[in-house]
RNA sequence: GGACAGGUGGCCGAGUGGUUGAAGGCACCGGUCUCGAAAACCGGCAUACCGGUGAACCCGGUAUCGAGAGUUCGAAUCUCUCCCUGUCCGCCA
């Protein structure tokens, strides 16, 4: 969400912001709205607390007169009539706050200069690391997975539906191992607090991380309460010092948990839904960090390489890529997309995205800190990535890794908690 | 799910319709005292928004006692709804 102050004093910057977006022409009458509802909501304010003012005069004249035993009939009717131009006033606030609110809440976050203008064509790569092998007798991982008995497709499409994956065996073990693999280095090497979260969450949180109101389509609701299943751990962890002030000296906060993930995709019918590569429920270790403002930039590259070196340790060729304006996520600020490659679909799969939502979030989900030197509290930044997304991870996995006689090697890494050197 | 009891400033805790933004205490900050510290004493100490020149400081105003609605000239105080917490009972992984 944006500062009022944005639309009132720095409207050019934020219309700017559209534009690197290509989202100019559909927010301009948006955004002129907004101006104007913001003269609209002064005015109103002045006006009615103009009034207030008076009848807080005309109020106490009248517990005077009273305690004098005197009438005050003259005053009453003059408070009643100041009531209720009170009243008309407090509604017609209350109509052009919540419209500028809405306003307000869907418009998406201004990215930072190092972020390319344009669409998805405009990404750039920033790096990669390995060497992707080539995919000319590469199985895809549905077929090497059917045929090794870890992942059974038909059943978890009986069960719950098209997308929902059943894992076996060693399958239903690598799941579980990915899962230690990670949250042991995030929390033992990088310093993270290790956090178990709820994956049901209510709708102020999902309001405080960008989800909604925007997206409600795509979230799985509870049918009798106001709550929603998470689509990302980042909605419980970024939620959790919502309405809080922490002291400076506890950032930049680090948290990570694990969580399966809830998404219902709704208009991605049809793409990449072959095997693992979208579906409805899946898990994932996510890593977020509150920190101060002027060290977003550098916190979000710790961040990213907090997240390639799970990728390392599992030995996957992998890329980093510089989302464009225009592919930038809703609430983030600047976005880098981990894609590794899976030779059996002869494709780079995101497996992590990892932003900077700058103040964005913090303002929606009013998360604060007290500046060491005692000044007023501020707004925090906030960050986070997957580290990582587990089914791609698992397709490249057993695409990259598969052997001549049809088992898949397990890297170092993860054998240890695997318990096996070759799945087969 | 049922029955009670509660939700007041960073914390504790007064306050049941009229200078109560809110007594008192603790914590914190500044000062006096001291070689220094402690104690004692003095003073300060909420947030947001609107306006006064779009800065800082300052000044004026409005709002905020879990949230919302209502009664009233006037609500922390009365009424209703909701949320949350505690205790007991029931049920249950």
């Amino acid at each position: 969400m944006h500062d009022l102050r944005m639309v009132r004093e720095h409207i050019d910057a934020l219309r700017a912001g559209m534009r690197r977006r290509g989202a100019l022409d559909a927010l301009s009458p948006t955004i002129d709205r907004a101006a104007l509802l913001d003269k609209t909501r002064r005015d109103t304010i002045q006006a009615v607390e103009e009034r207030k003012a008076a009848r807080n005069g005309v109020t106490q004249q009248v517990g005077q007169r009273k305690r004098a035993g005197e009438s005050a009939e003259d005053l009453q009717q003059r408070s009643r009539e100041l009531g209720d131009e009170i009243a008309r006033l407090d509604r017609e606030l209350a109509q052009t706050e919540s419209e500028l609110g809405a306003i307000l809440l869907e418009l998406p976050n201004v990215t930072l200069d190092q972020v390319p203008v344009g669409g998805e064509e405009s990404n750039a790569v920033v790096r990669t690391w390995g060497t992707p092998r080539e995919g000319a007798r590469a199985q895809p991982h549905w077929e090497i997975g059917t045929r090794l008995g870890l992942i059974d497709f038909e059943r978890g499409a009986k069960i719950s539906g098209s997308g929902f994956i059943v894992f076996r065996r060693e399958g239903a073990r690598l799941v579980r191992s990915l899962m230690n693999l990670m949250l042991d280095v995030h929390a033992r090497d990088h310093g993270y607090e290790e956090i178990w979260v709820p994956v049901v969450v209510n709708r102020a949180s999902m309001i405080g991380t960008g989800q909604l109101p925007k997206f409600e389509e795509d979230m799985y609701a509870l049918k009798d309460e106001d709550a929603f299943l998470i689509p990302t751990a980042e909605v419980p962890l970024t939620n959790l010092y919502r309405d809080e002030i922490l002291p400076e000296s506890e950032l930049p906060k680090a948290l990570t948990a694990y969580s399966p993930c809830f998404r219902r995709e709704a208009g991605a019918a049809g793409k990449d839904t072959r095997g693992l590569l979208r579906v409805h429920e899946f898990d994932k270790v996510e890593l977020v960090r509150y920190v101060t403002p002027d060290t977003s930039g550098e916190q979000l590259e710790l961040l990213t390489a907090h997240a390639e070196r799970i990728l390392q340790l599992l030995e996957l060729p992998y890329r980093v890529v510089r989302l464009a304006a225009g592919d930038t996520g809703f609430a983030s600020a600047h976005t880098y997309d981990l894609e590794v490659y899976a030779p059996g679909v002869g494709k780079w799969l995101e497996v992590s995205s990892c932003s900077n939502f700058t103040d964005f979030q913090a303002r929606r989900a009013n998360i604060r800190y007290k500046p060491a030197d005692g000044g007023k509290p501020r707004f925090v930044h906030t960050l986070n990535g997957s580290g990582l997304a587990f089914p791609r991870i698992i397709a490249s996995i057993l695409e990259h890794h598969q052997q001549e006689d049809g088992s898949v090697r397990v890297p170092a890494a993860l054998s240890t908690y695997l318990g096996a050197e070759r799945l087969s």
